[in-house]
DNA sequence: TAGTGGTCTAGACCACTGG
DNA sequence: CAGTGGTCTAGACCACTAA
């Protein structure tokens, strides 16, 4: 395939291109397999390595996969466009952990039914609870009343939440530094709730007013749930941003 | 470097490692360079093509990059551990649209002051308004009511919204379809908020319930916010969930 | 077994960056 | 200009998968 002009892009990204455009056009359908490598540079009349960068960058995107001994995968006709909303540890969820101060209210052993909110696992299961406020520096009213729960055996962590070094970071890391585990995911959910009684008062605010809920499992290996915690906001003092950027571009 | 026993990984790979130790104990200290490529081959004994591919997948986890003509620097001496969630569109942001239907209330031109959110840029500049209420199929209250801003000169695609194709997908799309652009990042801010006068009688709740509010702020090319979208849930109607996951494992 | 992709070598030239 | 990483070739052997 002779062109017009000399082509000054890198032939890898030629022979990508083209490949792409036959796997849009159908030539190459979704599901199916390329052509093999040596065929590819033949056609291309290329080096196999050229080849092989054309189909790693191809990879990258999605739209192909290679396994050893069988072949080239077409997995999708599109570029694979992602929205990706990315945090370098855990802490960042809450977005204001730096310069607050942690203050335990309680510390006490509950069974899961006895939880104001759904706990996994059996419901007669033992955790492990502390009830705390936090407060930003300086601020005489607290911005979040949590409940944080644990599994028994992770209890321990929490003599060590007290002191000034266990204040300084969340429960989850003590926990994972401890007990040397890891936390594969979190989930989170966040809902408008009304501050009544009890809450409202440790809070300082009117009973009534609106605050944010915020909903944390912590997930450890094996999809095991080992930490779930529970905040409420006042909505003055709180709001949640995130930020979620394009990943990828065309290849 | 001779190995007591016939290592069976890659070279590749042990080369990466060796090279990744030595970033660890410091000797290739974060900031500074590594060897030029010719000299890793030379320690390693390998050939320059197993040198970059040992520096390709350093690369991928965060540890170095190269530039061109100047050398590979060392940009961490970590892993980068990432906690990432990840959309396959925007429209997973909103996390409900699909069997939803859209109700335009108003549509009107507006200047940035006059929003009762704040527009970005100047605070005279003309924006494009629709006013809206979302509806679950089936159900006689709305989950959501809407204000979308966007930028005049995307303000046509408001006559697409109305009719059945165009209720089917979410405002930005419509955008990005009609006038060929693409949404490089999306804020969104979410807070608690009273639900009072009007809004309240549009989403049939007493006024003076809680409800969460989300801001969305859309970007496209060259930081431009093109389109904001306000939206106020009530509280038992919605609420938001997400889910990070641990993103890489070492080398 | 034959055929695939995975790894590897020893060369070469080019494009970019800095002094 | 010299030196760097970026691209490319023509070969080779190995590891994996399926028939």
């Amino acid at each position: 395939m002779p062109l017009g002009f000399p082509d000054k892009r890198p032939r890898y990204q030629i022979v990508a291109e083209a490949l792409f455009d036959d796997i849009r056009r159908g030539t190459f359908p979704v599901g199916g397999h390329l052509p093999t490598e040596a065929q590819i540079c033949e056609r291309f009349a290329v080096s196999r390595h050229t080849v092989r960068e054309a189909l790693r960058s191809l990879a990258n995107v999605g739209v192909v996969s290679s396994q050893h001994g069988i072949g080239t995968q077409v997995t999708s006709d599109h570029i694979q466009e992602r929205y990706v909303q990315s945090f370098a540890s855990i802490s960042d969820l809450w977005q204001y952990v730096k310069d607050t101060r942690r203050e335990c209210l309680a510390l006490s052993d509950v069974v899961a039914s006895d939880a104001r909110i759904a706990l996994p696992g059996d419901p007669g299961a033992p955790w492990r609870m502390l009830e705390g406020l936090r407060y930003m520096s300086g601020k005489p009213e607290p911005v979040a009343w949590t409940q944080v729960f644990l599994l028994p055996r992770y209890g321990d962590v929490f003599d060590e939440a007290g002191n000034d070094a266990g204040n300084e970071v969340l429960i989850y890391a003590l926990v994972e530094r401890r007990h040397h585990i890891v936390t594969r995911r979190v989930r989170q959910t966040i809902t408008a709730t009304m501050i009544e009684g009890a809450t409202a008062a440790l809070l300082k605010v009117e009973p009534g007013s609106c605050g944010l809920s915020v909903l944390r499992e912590y997930v450890g290996e094996g999809d095991e749930v080992y930490e779930v915690t529970w905040s409420v906001h006042p909505a003055e003092r709180y709001s949640y941003s995130m930020e979620v950027v394009l990943a990828q571009a065309p290849p």
